[in-house]
DNA sequence: CACATAAATGAGATACTATATCATTGCAAG
DNA sequence: CTTGCAATGATATAGTATCTCATTTATGTG
């Protein structure tokens, strides 16, 4: 069984190595990681879970930038097309990667009681999206998929 | 292959069958097909595409109905539950349910060209999302699938 | 360096999506 | 009948996302 969000793990370390792999893979692929870019991925490895745009907001706010939403929602553009986050559909919300910032197909678990999300790599075209493409002549481009439900923790002390 | 939205076929006549299906359903389980989720369904039937709540409550007001977004929300929420309608979440909007009324977990292939959707059965449990769940000892009760790309079609004429 | 160009930011307004609340109505079981 | 529950009507408001335009910052080229 890999790691998941679910794990305890040791966090500070996880959040520094997230910030110095996107830092590199910028500097490699000649991608600006400026500052408000930085700074909302930080935060997002910080809380280690999905926030919504105007979450990201209000710690932006209380830092005393300006705040206005766009400027959440560019930097979240920016991660989220290179790959450093992800947009949880089913939330409307977003994450730090997990992994590495090459091009995959991210599927989540989402727990509904602690709302801690983990996220697994799979094949793009794989699966039953896959088989549904391809029997369908269908071109797949961008996948969602996105399970809720109970976490082990979660389903113990919340069995309804 | 099966057929899927993206192939032609006599539309009236699956507006009609599935107005049927839902209304021989819910007589069954002693559920209320009342006038304004009928009226929804119906809609989304003859449309035939994944439409916003904004895009019903529209066609509600040319009708002249009293049209208050509580009034879509809600019949939505009916239509969803029981499974006579799906909500794609990757485009905030619903669609008419292809298959029978039991329980079942969709998979949708959205055009991003034409925006018309269809849908596939599959195993809830199935697939890369129910393997990461059994990893991690997640307790899977929704899942979300759903792949943006090009339909048959669509990628003739639109190659970018 | 000076300039042209492109990328990113700042700021305000606005559009789109969804829910809370409370009063009222209709239906059905006892 | 009346009690209780489900559904509706209506108003307001919360939450999410984008448009537009002015300004600044970085980059590359002569």
């Amino acid at each position: 069984m890999t790691r998941t969000a679910f794990d305890t793990h040791d966090h500070g370390d996880c959040i520094a190595r997230g910030l110095a792999e996107a830092e590199r893979y910028c500097a490699a692929q000649g991608l600006r990681l400026t500052p408000a870019r930085r700074r909302v991925l930080e935060i997002l490895l910080e809380e280690h879970r999905a926030m919504g745009a105007y979450d990201i907001l209000e710690r932006l706010r209380a830092e005393g930038r300006g705040a206005q939403p766009p400027i959440a929602y560019r930097a979240l553009d920016f991660l989220t097309t290179h790959g450093f986050a992800h947009r949880i559909e089913r939330l409307n919300a977003f994450v730090a990667c997990a992994h590495a910032q090459d091009l995959h197909a991210p599927a989540f678990l989402i727990c509904r009681a602690c709302d801690r999300v983990t996220e697994a790599e799979v094949a793009p075209t794989g699966g039953e999206l896959g088989r549904a493409a391809r029997a369908a002549g269908f071109t797949i481009e961008r996948t969602v998929r996105e399970a809720v439900g109970l976490c082990p923790a979660c389903a113990e002390t919340s069995p309804a």
